[in-house]
RNA sequence: AGAGAGAUGGCAGAGUGGUCGAUUGCGUCGGUCUUGAAAACCGAAGACUGUAACAGGUCCAGGGGUUCGAAUCCCUUUCUCUCUGCCA
């Protein structure tokens, strides 16, 4: 959420960052903000005007009874009736001013950092990097859907039966290549100082609120009715939320976590053709690496964050590109985000695997997550997260790029961890 | 799930209708003393909002109510603890 003193000091900057995006009426929508801010201030100052008369008139009624002048004290009495009337409506009037205004902040998005480039969508994203070559297979190669088939590694006609579409059931050495994917990435993260979570895989609305799901993405989360409770969409939401209402030492930051969790998505309306066998699941795992850090030193975190998870796929030896999404295409809460994509050499695309996002302040400001300077002052601090990584689409093109055969090749780094070399 | 008790500042813990934003202890910070430290003594210190700055306002788990006035009384939600039941 972005603070309405920015938006008021930066009105400017704000309308041009959201047109950035694409944001539609960005800048009738800002004003119109602004204008119900104001009108929410003059409520406000006249409520405080009247409480204060009303604070003052108490006390001096309390001290009239204790001087026993009871006549005086009944007629003070009176003239507070006429104030409280006058408060109840000015009550109401500032509520509904506040929920209005409320409901209206709420719908903005973050402001692009200055860095990120304007654009609509996918199409408008900047390659940072890229592979000089890609890797080629012969004619006769599998995509992951025919593989994990051929090697009975993963099966979604089982994940169907007995859940649905989109959850699947890792058998044998599928099994086994995500739990070794899962202790790999962890203790890379580890060595690299950050600090392993478990957190709960159900989140309550304040959670979820947070860290920006909702309201905005309310519907794509799966919901506990009895309970109330939405199952993470990734475990930046409760990782995250673990500092909500939190103020942090200066010297404590940047905070490093990491944790596994499954992730569920109930990717209402995303469903497509070219969202076949792992490209796309309702349940999948991933590791999540979270900082919170000093705002002036977020930018530098992201860029190690980036440079880290690359750092992932090269020992996986797997070919990625980076992009920097534009404007259009960043989630709704992003201040800046690198996208690394994978390149699937059977299925010949790019497949996400991982995002990694600065917030800046947007998060924070919802989740009240301050940080103490040394002269004892409070301030905003800065959240981030990155997948580190998404597990599916790893698997699916370590099987596809890896496939000979023999059988598929595990990537060095991951023998010691699924104690086999090769699925046959 | 049932019965009872409770939720107050970083923590512990007073306060049961009127200068209570809140006694006190511990912890924290500053000072005196000391070569330095400890001890002792003195002092400081919540968050949010608001203003050019003051002022003012709000906050004692959340929400609602009673009252001129609520941390204090009533209703409600959530959570915690104890006992009973059930269960990985």
């Amino acid at each position: 959420m972005l603070l309405l003193n920015v938006l008021r000091e930066q009105t400017d900057k704000v309308i041009e960052g959201l047109k950035k995006r694409h944001f539609p009426n960005a800048e009738i929508l800002v004003k119109e903000v602004l204008a119900i801010d104001l009108r929410r201030r003059e409520s406000q100052v006249e409520l405080d005007n009247i409480n204060a008369e009303m604070n003052k008139l108490s006390k001096s009624i309390g001290e009239l009874m204790k001087n026993g002048k009871k006549e005086e004290a009944e007629k003070a009495k009176k003239t507070t009736l006429d104030l409280k009337i006058k408060t109840k409506e000015l009550e109401i009037k500032l509520k509904n001013t506040e929920e209005t205004l409320y409901e209206m902040h709420v719908k903005l998005p973050n402001v692009p950092f200055e860095d990120v480039k304007a654009g609509k969508g996918a199409e408008d994203n900047e390659i940072i990097k890229e592979p000089t070559s890609l890797p080629e297979l012969p004619e006769s190669a599998l995509p992951h859907w025919d593989l994990i088939k051929q090697y009975d590694i993963i099966d979604f006609d089982l994940g169907i039966k007995i859940a649905g579409a989109g959850f699947p059931v890792y058998k044998g050495k599928g099994a086994k290549l995500q739990r070794a994917l899962i202790n790999f990435f962890l203790d890379e993260a580890e060595k690299a100082g950050y600090k392993e979570i478990q957190p709960p895989i159900l989140i309550n609305k304040e959670s979820g609120f947070g860290t920006g799901q909702l309201p905005d993405k309310d519907g794509q989360m799966y919901f506990a009715n009895e309970d109330e409770l939405y199952l993470i969409p990734t475990a930046e939401v409760p990782i995250t939320n673990l500092y909500r209402d939190v103020i942090i030492e200066e010297k404590d930051l940047p905070i490093k976590n990491v944790g596994y969790t499954p992730c569920f998505r109930r990717e209402a309306g995303s469903w497509g053709a070219h969202v076949r066998g792992l490209n796309r699941l309702h349940q999948f795992d991933k590791v999540e690496i979270v900082q919170i850090a000093h705002p002036s030193k977020s930018y530098q975190i992201l860029e190690e964050m980036s440079k880290y998870v690359q750092g992932l796929l090269e020992k996986l030896e797997l070919p990625y590109r980076v992009l920097r999404l534009c404007g259009g295409d960043m989630g709704f809460t992003s201040a800046m985000t690198y996208d690394m994509e994978v390149y699937s050499a059977a299925q010949k695309r790019w497949l996400e695997v991982s995002s990694v996002s600065n917030f800046e302040t947007f998060q924070a400001n919802r989740l009240q997550l301050r940080y103490r300077d040394a002269d004892k002052k409070n301030h905003t601090a800065h959240t981030l997260n990155g997948s580190a990584l998404a597990l599916p689409r790893i698997v699916a093109s370590i099987l596809e790029n890896n496939q000979t055969n023999e059988g598929i090749n595990i990537p060095k780094i991951l023998i010691p961890y699924t104690k086999f070399d090769v699925i046959n």
